[in-house]
DNA sequence: CCCCCCCC
């Protein structure tokens, strides 16, 4: 089939470069945050939200967010109303996705954690389709981790970041009063381990602490994490847009599972 | 265009 121009496929890279590309249809360099792309990008689904309300204006509508990763990275896309609700239910992860006319905008590193300067914005105009005849990801450049010592000196609590790890222990859930609202609240602390077998503690609340269905020795990528500071004591937490991904296609799951005996032996 | 807060 003769290859059209349009059909081009573009690494997640050259999003980053359109700031300096002459040539693109890109018409307003100044205004990043409503660029109409005539370009197609491809990549596979690696993190995809639950569906979550957000009020715009007095109108109710659906939202959500979901990852692709191709060979040169990561990027996030969010995708509104009633788009939002037709592919919400179809986006698996691994299913390799090919995106046309789509907007992207700057991003905002207090959301979002995969490294690229750069979104997808899918609206009712942005064509969505699976691609099931292609060559497989060959993972040069991840998401970025942080590193669980890290977590313990972070100095900027305001950053969205992502972190993979064993799970070592699965904590009850804890209930009590919040004192601002009274309601009642739900946590769960669960103990991640990384391949140096330092831990991290990582707090899930209500819905997440409640309904959690992981397994000490599963192997959990969170996406889109926050950092949680009391008393000087660093933890990791997850937030309603937070996406934790069992046994994940990236290198540092696919390492740590290959280390799991050796790291956690089976009792 | 949307999310980031909940407790010791």
């Amino acid at each position: 089939m003769a290859k059209r121009k349009r059909d081009t496929i573009e690494e997640f890279a050259v999003i980053k470069r359109i700031r300096y590309d002459e040539n693109t249809k890109c018409v307003k360099l100044s205004n990043m945050s409503n660029i109409v792309q005539s370009w197609v990008v491809r990549g596979e689904v690696s993190s995809v939200s639950s569906i979550r309300l957000c009020t715009v204006g007095k109108v109710e509508k659906s939202v959500f967010n979901f990852e692709l990763r191709d060979d040169t990275g990561v990027i996030r896309a969010t995708a509104y109303g009633t788009t939002a609700d037709g592919i919400h239910d179809k986006l698996q992860n691994g299913m390799i996705m090919q995106l046309h006319n789509f907007k992207i905008k700057a991003i905002n590193p207090a959301f979002n954690s995969t490294g690229n300067e750069y979104e997808i914005e899918v609206d009712e105009r942005t064509f969505i389709r699976e691609v099931t005849d292609c060559p497989t990801v060959e993972e040069k450049k991840s998401l970025p981790y942080t590193e669980f010592h890290d977590v313990q000196s972070s100095t900027d609590t305001g950053i969205a970041i992502n972190v993979v790890g064993i799970i070592k222990r699965v904590g009850d859930i804890k209930e009590f009063q919040s004192k601002s609202s009274a309601k009642s609240l739900k946590k769960r602390d669960v103990i991640l381990m990384d391949e140096n077998k330092n831990t991290c503690v990582v707090t899930m609340w209500n819905d997440d602490a409640v309904d959690w269905k992981y397994v000490p020795r599963d192997i959990i990528t969170i996406t889109g994490a926050g950092i949680n500071e009391f008393c000087g004591f660093y933890s990791v937490k997850l937030y309603r847009t937070s996406v934790i991904i069992k046994d994940a296609a990236y290198a540092k799951s696919v390492m740590l599972k290959g280390l799991l005996d050796e790291l956690m032996p089976q009792l």
